[in-house]
RNA sequence: CGGGGCGUAGCUCAGCUUGGUAGAGCGCUCGGUUUGGGACCGAGAGGUCGCAGGUUCGAAUCCUGUCGCCCCGACCA
């Protein structure tokens, strides 16, 4: 049976939503797909969720090639689970957390590996069970701070989430790159453009990570790719390690007095000014040693000041500082944090000092603060850095001879032409939106919640498991945000709501009847059909709404009928082409 | 959580500076005309002006507080 506008549940608006930003958004709302319940929640109205429905088919279809099996969790979940692996805490404010009659604790679940790996547990014992792929389709909770762009940011939003079950690491890469492959099957059959890159796990935890990125300028992560192929979330960036330099021959470090230089700029400067450079070369920034001082939080509260040595012509990327100390949080010092250490001096840090028994940062240090260095600080790299007295900046302090660390960290930031780590070539930045994360979770959870089999030779082995999410309603909204015009959505066919959009103008019977039989017709063809039989509505307002709505095709039945013809409206290429009335479905 | 903007009819908004009977367009209902690009005429229905307190003879308008929404940032498997 054809949908009949007449009794469909559908209104549009003449006007933008007043809280709608987003192309996406502005015209689901407006041609009736979703409707705002509370911030970063969603009503589907029968046209969206025809669109969701369709996107979710692909999906299907793929995850059972994949060899996927489909399984439905709840939403609201006990809380047991989530605290036995710890995301309980580790999740922070992102989780809503509430209470039944009774103050038992529930969750409404942001992601579900932990009653995955349950349900597993309860019904397997056996690697002869192994290896296993299940998968759901549902909606996920997450309190986000604040939830924008309609659909592309939600409090509750549509995901495909599977999670396999291997237990050796080899049969783990199988599983993994069989919903890798599944993944790029899927975006290429909704046309979405997509890169894959190296991802940080994040709170998930586990070892290997991919994002699936679909490039767009409004994206919310940074990505980083080279022409020779290496791709990476800039938090997953890696920086390609220098070679280490000899130590030998070089000078001894001079101290020199730096007046009013507290910041880089400043230093660069001065140093110019008064210390040229033996090669007649200008120093630059990049010479220079910027000692940042970090808090980093932990989960139970604990703030421990560290501080970072990297390139003065690099800042701090908070982003990649909070991956670097995950699940810690990581702000700048404040003035009470160099108050307790009184041995830093703000604009003049260095972890060396003239004359000093011991460093002042590193090794052994005096202050006891964790000194950590960016990687391009190899031994044998000179630095003009703060000698930690005031006023006082210090040259040619070598790198493993006149200082060590702790340790090494990415914090620097990320820039175009920076070389990638795999020799593949400079990199340059671009911005994605996340539509797809795949995951090698390894045993975290499976131990933590006890998931374990016996081998072939009757051990018990702890389960190693993935995880691989795809976001279907924020796929949506990207999709919406591709394929629009100033008049409305213009569908690709693979997810439009309908294959055909007919439209009968004019009162005459003789056209509705005509409409009426090129509708069997599509409908007896195989396709889906919206048909609008408004009888009181004028031309203007079913062309408008046909328009706004962007179903692919719409045949036009009107003036045309006395001779015969209709009218095969293409909506994605604009061309309009008059067919004779039994000729529709051949011209489609 | 920081910064900005906005809450008046179902929708989009005006009115607030300078206090004095609550408005427009669209939508909706009824009658009539109209029917290939958001038609027209006539008659209607519809609002505790976000909420609370205050000032005042009188508050949508002024003051205080509060709640909510949107945008930018922080945050974001």
């Amino acid at each position: 049976m054809p949908t009949r506008l007449t009794n469909y549940f559908l209104k549009t608006l003449r006007e933008d939503p007043s809280d709608a930003e987003v192309t996406s958004h502005r015209l689901l709302v407006r041609a009736g797909y979703i409707r705002r319940q509370a911030p970063g929640i969603f009503a589907w109205l029968p046209l969206g969720l025809r669109v969701k429905a369709k996107i979710e088919a692909i999906i299907r279809d793929e995850m059972t090639a994949a060899g996927a099996h489909e399984v439905h969790f709840p939403a609201l979940l006990p809380k047991e689970p989530y605290e036995v692996t710890g995301r309980y805490v580790d999740y922070g404010d992102g989780m809503f957390r509430l209470a039944d009659r009774r103050g038992v604790g529930y969750v409404l679940a942001p992601t579900h590996e932990e009653v995955f790996t349950l349900l597993v547990k309860d019904l397997y014992n056996s690697y002869k069970d192994l290896p296993l792929s299940i998968y759901q389709i549902q909606d996920k909770y997450r309190d986000e701070a604040r939830p924008r762009a309609g659909l592309l940011r939600g409090r509750e939003f549509t995901m495909k989430d599977a999670y396999s079950f291997d237990y050796t690491d080899a049969g783990l890469d199988v599983s993994y790159q069989a919903q890798r492959d599944a993944y790029e099957r899927i975006f290429t059959r909704l046309g979405l453009e997509y890169v894959i890159v190296k991802a940080d796990a994040g709170a998930m935890g586990g070892s290997k990570s991919e994002e699936f990125l679909h490039p767009t300028p409004v994206g919310e992560d940074t990505f980083v790719r080279s022409a020779g192929g290496y791709a990476a979330n800039v938090e997953a960036f890696t920086t390609l390690v220098p070679a280490a330099l000899p130590t030998e021959a070089l000078p001894a470090p001079t101290v020199f007095d730096s007046p009013n230089t507290p910041t880089i700029q400043s230093l660069v400067a001065l140093a110019n000014a008064g210390q040229p450079r033996a090669d007649g070369r200008e120093w630059t920034a990049a010479d220079t040693l910027k000692n940042v001082v970090l808090a980093v939080t932990q989960l139970d509260g604990t703030r421990e000041l560290v501080v970072v040595g990297m390139p003065g012509d690099r800042d701090a990327d908070l982003k990649r500082a909070e991956v670097a100390f995950q699940p810690a949080e990581v702000e700048p010092a404040n003035d009470d944090d160099f108050a307790k250490f009184p041995g830093l001096i703000k604009g003049y840090i260095g972890p060396w000092v003239e004359g000093g028994e011991k460093p002042v940062l590193g090794e052994e240090s005096t202050t006891g603060i964790r000194y950590l260095l960016d990687p391009r600080v190899v031994t044998g790299t000179p630095w003009i850095t703060g000698a930690n007295e005031a006023e006082k900046h210090v040259f040619g302090l070598i790198a493993g001879r006149d200082f060590t660390a702790d340790g090494f960290v990415e914090v620097a930031d990320v820039r175009d032409g920076d070389p990638a780590p795999d020799g593949s070539g400079p990199i340059e930045t671009a911005r994605g939106m996340e539509i797809g994360h795949v995951f090698q979770l390894g045993r975290k959870y499976a131990e933590a919640l006890g998931l374990k089999v016996l081998d072939e030779n009757g051990k018990l082995v702890t389960v190693t498991m993935g995880s691989y999410g795809i976001g279907v309603t924020r796929i949506l909204a990207i999709i919406a945000e591709l394929n629009n015009d100033d008049k409305g959505l213009i569908w690709p066919k693979a997810v439009a709501p309908f294959d055909v959009y007919v439209v009968a103008t004019g009162k005459d019977p003789a056209v509705y009847a005509a409409a009426e039989n090129i509708v069997a017709d599509l409908e007896a063809s195989g396709r889906d059909v919206l048909f609008d039989d408004r009888p009181k509505v004028s031309p203007g307002v079913k062309f408008r709404d046909a328009e706004l709505i962007g179903v692919p095709r719409i045949v036009i039945v009107g003036r045309g009928v006395a001779d015969g013809t209709v009218e095969v409206w293409n909506r994605t290429t604009g061309d309009r082409v008059e067919v004779a009335l039994d000729g529709v479905v051949a011209a489609l």
